[in-house]
DNA sequence: AGGCAAATTTGCGCCGCCTGCAAAATTTCT
DNA sequence: AGAAATTTTGCAGGCGGCGCAAATTTGCCT
């Protein structure tokens, strides 16, 4: 539905990362994406404003693209495997697979993650496509754990699995970077394996 | 700052109130809050359109304003709570005191629900404001633990718990109603507090 | 009671977001 | 090249949300 070799789905999806970039540059050179109006991030995009809301409902929607990308990407690398792991080991390592550390800039990602914090309606775009990811992982976990979609555990699991890797994530994007992504993931996953009420072994971290 | 007994405040305070209810009242009826505009709701609450967004900033927040209410005093008892109990139990027992189920009718808490649930800016909204609970609270957390408010582990502990929260009081909303809101809640966390990995004792729930 | 100061309500104008619709331009296929 | 399908664009319109200043209301004090 996407990815075919179409020259016409290539376009559509270099403009959409263009208009992307776009709203990403005008947004950190302009410091907040409140004072970014749709119409500049069109001109800048070099289309016209209306061909902008053609491709994304809102400017939140467009600076946060990649991060939808990612998140649909973590989706089907969760259905592969569910099929063969435990589901716990399967959301963790989903996560560590995404490998943010190696697709992006890590200045970038500092840089994205510092409009998000401080944009309310980035927070809330950004709140929404988790929860987006949550409703459609719930039947996955669902169905490895021989649960309901309904019943309370697989959505405890899923909502602690998810939160720990916003979290860590967050989290080593704020640390002077020495662990990688994925050694600070499995660290978060461990601490909440163990039973959250504890603090881990190495309590200053 | 809010409850001195000055006339003036409660007032304030009533027709907040007022706006909020007629925005519920609306929304329900028009099934969605989609189709309902500000002028609507200024009118049905007796007041201007710009009184209205005087209030609030916008209809999403109208609707959203006894869980806005409800986190506010969920933080405020927090702060006692952990200032005698062990954090997580803290956390637990502030959630269980708000008493959902003694404040709201459980059919409006319902209806409620289903309006968040299929409307995409109400699901932004709520989680733009569970974000805002988890930045107030975490500075709570952190002492309490004796961490850094940078640190991850408080915020894990934080994340869960809320996470727990919110999943459990909609999994209790879903639910033919047996059992009450507290040993709902008390459950979820004691899944938490054992490690999440492995599913709980009574598998079926 | 009456009037004064402060706060609230309201109207107005403005800008920006977002969508439907239909015409124009572009691309793909034959 | 010509036709068909698709994308881009402009236009119009509704709605949301905010600043500002005038008008109204409220609380308080003499």
């Amino acid at each position: 539905m996407a990815d075919q070799t179409g020259l016409r789905e290539r376009k559509k999806a270099a403009t959409k990362a263009a208009l992307s970039a776009a709203t990403f540059r005008l947004a950190v050179t302009k410091k907040g994406l409140g004072s970014v109006t749709a119409d500049e991030i069109a001109a800048e995009a070099g289309v016209s404003t209306r061909t902008f809301h053609n491709y994304f409902p809102s400017k939140e929607a467009a600076l946060l693209h990649d991060f939808n990308e990612t998140t649909n990407a973590l989706l089907a690398d969760l259905r592969e495997r569910a099929k063969t792991q435990p589901i716990w080991d399967a959301i963790r390592d989903a996560g560590i697979a995404m490998h943010l550390d190696e697709k992006f800039d890590l200045e970038m990602m500092r840089c994205r993650e510092q409009l998000i914090h401080d944009s309310p309606s980035l927070i809330k775009e950004q709140s929404g496509q988790f929860m987006a990811l949550f409703t459609e992982a719930i039947g996955i976990v669902a169905e490895a754990t021989g649960t309901a979609v309904t019943d309370l555990y697989p959505r405890l699991v899923l909502g602690s699995a998810l939160v720990c890797i916003k979290t860590t994530t967050e989290h080593w994007l704020s640390e002077p970077g020495e662990r990688t992504l994925a050694e600070a993931i499995t660290e978060g996953f461990a601490v909440l394996e163990h039973g959250i009420t504890k603090p881990p072994s190495a309590p200053g971290n």
